[in-house]
DNA sequence: ATTATCTATAGATCTATAGATAATGC
DNA sequence: ATTATCTATAGATCTATAGATAATGC
């Protein structure tokens, strides 16, 4: 039953993987350690020897999720820098996105499951917030710094809306024109 | 034990307005029937008297939720039209608003919850989101109708992802100036 | 010998129901 | 007599733990 030190790390990271992907399909409250465990291939009686309470991996997935989002921002700033606005935008504001929660902003998908539980997972979001703000901020068209700033946490917040919104309706229609509107007002100028 | 069938309908009204706010405060899945009923002053036995299932009482509690805070938006244009998108955007980016999820915008709260789980509440957002989208747009500078439609969903989906960003990050500061920057922003013009 | 994982289960909690109770409303 | 509410509980599920198992790593 016992496995290499090498592969128990697997596991673990396994574990947290499909922890990010569930927590933000179904919520924190939606999803148990069982069936976590089961989708990471393991028995639920094993998850306690790698972390110390449910709590503990959604810090740990919460890391993960906004590691990887920031991770996807900069490689498109990497590739090509004057088009990477509109490649975030773009690609942020769509219906793929929307209909795949698991592998998207864990802002939009577990923001309001981290605001409501206990605060452990906050200082994560706190962080990559804050590096989300200034990576938008050096992407924007010159003007005083404080307008850009300004910009670039409005820019943010209506792509976290827009994904919220058209995730929450059930008219195709409306839902797609939430994000085409938002992604037009964004990208206008 | 039993009461007046008039105070049995009072009853079941408390039972969704206690729901409408500890739905937004803790989640679909974060208050159980039985907490909701001690809420409401009664013992959770009772609970199906009134409603067929808890989701049934989510699709009243969100139905109700929805249409007291449209009530709130068309009071302020009934009071002052010229003011009354200033007067919407400046008390819902405030920190009050973001420390009272249970007395704030539905969208924001639940917006998520609704999305991920069953379908019925689904049709109730949908219907009270064209309503905000219309009632914004009314209140627009003039423009072509277009842009103005476009420039109502931005400015919602902007108002949604600053309160959900805001309520997802532990630092005062940051939290606060997210508030004030969407707001500054929309109100510029 | 150590330890990663598994089986089994304790104890709590959740939704929903059954039957008793007692006040209303015919 | 009807019915709104209460008490009690069934059955499922959830987090967490205890002890067994068996492969790794000294």
């Amino acid at each position: 039953m016992k496995v290499s030190r090498e592969q128990a790390a697997l596991n673990r990271e396994r574990i947290v993987e499909v922890a990010a992907r569930l927590f933000r399909e179904k919520g924190y409250d939606g999803i148990g350690v069982a069936d976590l465990m089961k989708n990471a291939g393991l028995t639920h009686g094993g998850f306690y020897g790698h972390f110390a309470s449910k709590e503990d991996l959604m810090i740990e997935a919460c890391q993960h999720a906004l590691e990887k989002s920031l991770e996807g921002w900069r490689t498109k700033v990497a590739s090509d820098p004057q088009q990477a606005l509109p490649a975030i935008v773009g690609s942020y504001l769509t219906t793929r996105h929307r209909d795949q929660p698991g592998d998207g902003c864990p802002a939009a998908a577990m923001g309001v499951d981290v605001a409501r539980m206990s605060p452990g997972a906050r200082p994560a979001f706190t962080k990559a917030t804050r590096q989300q703000f200034a990576l938008l901020e050096g992407l924007l068209p010159d003007g005083a710094p404080e307008e850009r700033r300004q910009q670039a946490i409005s820019t943010f917040a209506a792509m976290v809306g827009a994904m919220v919104l058209a995730r929450s309706v059930d008219d195709e229609a409306l839902s797609a024109e939430i994000l085409d509107a938002v992604k037009a007002q964004l990208l206008q100028d």
